[in-house]
RNA sequence: GGCGACGUGGCCAAGUGGUAAGGCAGGGGCCUGCAAAGCCCUUAUCCCCGGUUCGAAUCCGGGCGUCGCCUCCA
């Protein structure tokens, strides 16, 4: 089978092909930068993210953009708000930092820390719209120059009427739009409500640019067709973005781009779904919405939270729970656990057995199918967990040599390449804590149950869990809270894999009222008196 | 009001015509000094009604319910 993604497009799966063999162009809408990125906002990039790493995987060469939104209401407010000097310049001869960079910089700061926090590749291009304004102006033209625009008290509009397929991505048809009180909420003036605004002319107390076009601010759809054309080409293979995108923004850019360009935009377009939390729409009145760095200060584990809002498909909404998040903890352990039992599996380097093999290869097999059909992520999570349970037997029964172990870590480490969810950063195992599990093994030897269990009741109240296996102790991750797994020299002589949790003790968070409870079963162990080293 | 998506076991969730993957949680068992982990066993006829078909969770019609977009919210 192929590569098939759902296209908004035709409204059903199609075969990927890419404009130029083994290369991918894509454009993903990013964020704007007034706040800090919220879970929800995170769920569209991590399916991005996704998208990106299994066109990777596949063979792709991938080149994506993701555009900054650094100039829009909201910022503009919030500088006028702070008293930052308006700007005014010729848009071709802006200095390097502008007045607004004060408001979004710390903000695109973050939105990259928080990228990292949640394991999202790097993509290639992070265009600020407030550095594309020359762009956008010579795309107005362009549309202009099509007959499609008008203007008025400075700003200029599309005239959807003028575009005949205005409609094809959201399924809206003008004549049923209706002119109503909430489409025509826009101050500008316009001849049709459901026009849209290409350049905003100048207001007082507004940011504004001089250009071409008189002087004013880009509308909001124009950045994301100028930015694309100039770093992805007139037509581009795919175009993501959240499900509330597609109508009016994406109608808009195919409307602009389209007019402008008189060909084909994008070829595909992907949107997922929104997030709910609890049930409900997140939303601060609900008391349910989080940022990242909300879930992170009160201990949960980020890459299970990107688990979380990976294993379910992009096309589903997606409810996010705590449950949910416990649940996302439990599978990855199962994961994490059977690569510390894989790595403890001693013997000789044989070639891997016949069924081995047969294994791998089914696996193999059976996530590509789940993949390649729209990105199926809960049928290749499960096929990790059949992979899982068929490694588990096989060690339990004692028939599988090294180099059988060696060819299933490389499944899952080629899979992580995907998913990034299966590996754990590792750490070195603190001194004291290693005293103690010597003390401990010695103890159980003497027969001194008391003090080992004493021993282990005492780790396990830091975070460390030890489990005996019959080759000595090991251990494993907790599911609910921050795992930093460690493996120092010594604790590989003891055969001992050890799990510390970092991080501030649960008594300093504050549990919210919404949630009672959350926090017991969630939050980290009060830690922490051994410092850990992270290792390289 | 217009457009669209969805409704599978306690929870999450695959499966789009041939008699229900996987995970979490729960129960029982093996193993263990006790645990833990692992393994084994264990819980569904797929919102309701009608239709098409030899046969439907899967197609069609109706109903109920949930959600999204129609507002510069991913």
């Amino acid at each position: 089978m192929s590569l098939q993604f759902f296209s908004t497009l035709t409204r059903q799966k199609e075969e990927f092909v890419p404009i130029e063999k083994g290369r991918v162009r894509l454009y993903t809408c990013g964020p704007t930068v007034y706040n800090y990125a919220h879970i929800g906002n995170f769920r569209t990039y991590l399916f991005e993210d996704l998208l990106r790493r299994y066109l990777k995987f596949r063979g792709y060469q991938v080149t994506q953009v993701m555009n900054i939104t650094d100039v829009e209401d909201k910022i503009i407010r919030t500088a006028a708000q702070k008293g930052i000097e308006l700007f005014q310049g010729a848009a071709e001869n802006l200095p390097e930092k502008i007045p607004l960079d004060e408001i979004t910089d710390p903000f695109i700061q973050a939105f990259h820390e928080d990228r990292h926090t949640l394991r999202i590749e790097d993509a290639e291009h992070y265009p600020r719209a407030t550095r594309y304004i020359p762009q956008m102006v010579s795309l107005i033209q362009r549309i202009i120059d099509q007959g499609v625009c008008y203007e008025s008290d400075g700003s200029i509009y599309f005239s959807i009427q003028k575009f005949p397929h205005y409609g094809c991505l959201s399924g809206h048809r003008i004549d049923e739009m209706k002119a109503g009180a909430r489409v025509d909420q826009d101050e500008y003036e316009k001849e049709d409500a459901r026009d849209f605004v290409l350049w905003k002319g100048r207001r007082e107390g507004e940011a504004y640019w001089q250009t071409a076009l008189g002087e004013g601010r880009p509308g909001w759809h124009i950045e994301c067709s100028a930015m694309s054309m100039e770093l992805l080409g007139e037509t581009f293979d795919i175009h993501c973005g959240g499900e509330d995108n597609i109508f009016p923004h994406h109608e808009n850019e195919i409307a602009q781009s389209e007019c402008a360009t008189q060909k084909r935009f994008v070829n595909y377009w992907l949107h997922s779904r929104h997030l709910m939390v609890e049930g409900r729409k997140m939303a601060k009145s609900e008391g349910n919405f989080f940022t990242l760095r909300d879930l992170v200060e009160r201990g949960f584990d980020p890459v299970t939270i990107r688990f979380a809002l990976l294993r379910q498909h992009y096309r589903d909404s997606l409810n996010f729970t705590f449950d949910g998040l416990k649940a996302a903890g439990e599978e990855r352990r199962r994961w994490t656990d059977l690569l510390l039992r894989l790595d403890e599996i001693q013997g000789s380097e044989a070639a891997p057995l016949p069924s081995t093999r047969d294994l791998v290869q089914d696996i193999e097999d059976r996530l590509i199918a789940a993949m390649d059909d729209d990105l199926n992520t809960p049928q290749a999570v499960a096929c990790l967990h059949d992979l899982t349970t068929q490694a588990n037997k096989r060690i339990d029964s004692g028939d599988l040599a090294r180099g059988d172990a060696g060819l299933i870590r490389e499944v899952f480490a080629r899979w992580e390449n995907v998913f990034g969810v299966i590996i754990e950063d590792r750490g070195v195992l603190d001194s004291e804590i290693e005293a103690l599990i010597e003390e401990r093994i010695s103890s159980r030897k003497a027969k001194n149950f008391k003090r080992s269990d004493e021993i282990r009741d005492h780790l396990q109240a830091i975070g460390i869990i030890l489990e005996d296996t019959p080759q000595g102790p090991a251990g494993s991750a907790r599911p609910d809270t921050f795992p930093v797994i460690l493996s120092s020299a010594s604790a590989k002589r003891l055969r001992t894999e050890v799990i510390q949790l970092s991080g501030s003790p649960c008594h300093q968070v504050q549990q919210p009222s919404q949630w009672p409870g959350v926090f017991e079963r969630y939050c980290r162990r009060p830690d922490p008196i051994h410092t850990l080293q992270p290792c390289v």
